[in-house]
DNA sequence: GCCAACGTTGGC
DNA sequence: GCCAACGTTGGC
């Protein structure tokens, strides 16, 4: 089982959203990188554990814990001419862009970006290391350990 | 709104 | 295959 980081602008989706969603799981859709969606595509089982992160917003930081509830499949919002997902170059044949679902666990107070910087523990995370953008990073074990301490 | 960092695109 | 231009991310 492995451990992840998923950013989620709470404008899009926030914590509250995924709350409040049927069966509190969302599809975590509109991701256009390639390697967050190598990561989602290879490498996430159902179970895995991930950190739900607010980006992009007044007070950044983790939110709460999801796990892994469905296996990557191609990612419908590339195919709907509407979304600004959409991905002309994208065929069902040929799909570009997968997508996992996850599943609520459980909602935590807000670990801000503030806090994480201030533990050296966590000084190698990547969503610490400066110019990071990917929006979904693996959290080594230790580090999900130590924060699951702290929370 | 600014801007550094980084990914993607497309001409050559 | 290089690389300049451009677009996006995301904290501040």
């Amino acid at each position: 089982m492995r451990y992840w980081l998923m950013k989620s602008e709470p404008t899009e989706v926030s914590i509250d959203d995924l709350a409040s969603k049927p069966e509190q799981t969302v599809a975590w859709d509109g991701v256009r990188n390639y390697q967050a969606r190598n990561f989602m595509r290879h490498q996430m089982q159902v179970g895995d554990q991930a950190f739900f992160y607010h980006s992009s917003c007044a007070e950044p930081g983790i939110v709460g814990i999801t796990t892994v509830s469905r296996l990557a499949y191609p990612d419908v919002t590339q195919f709907d001419s509407k979304s600004k997902y959409y991905d002309p170059k994208a065929t069902h044949e040929n799909p570009r862009w997968f997508n996992v679902e996850v599943t609520l666990v459980k909602k935590t107070r807000l670990l801000s970006l503030k806090e994480l910087r201030s533990h050296p523990e966590l000084a190698n995370m990547r969503i610490l290391q400066k110019g990071n953008r990917l929006s979904i990073t693996p959290v080594d074990p230790a580090e999900w350990a130590f924060i699951m301490g702290i929370l």
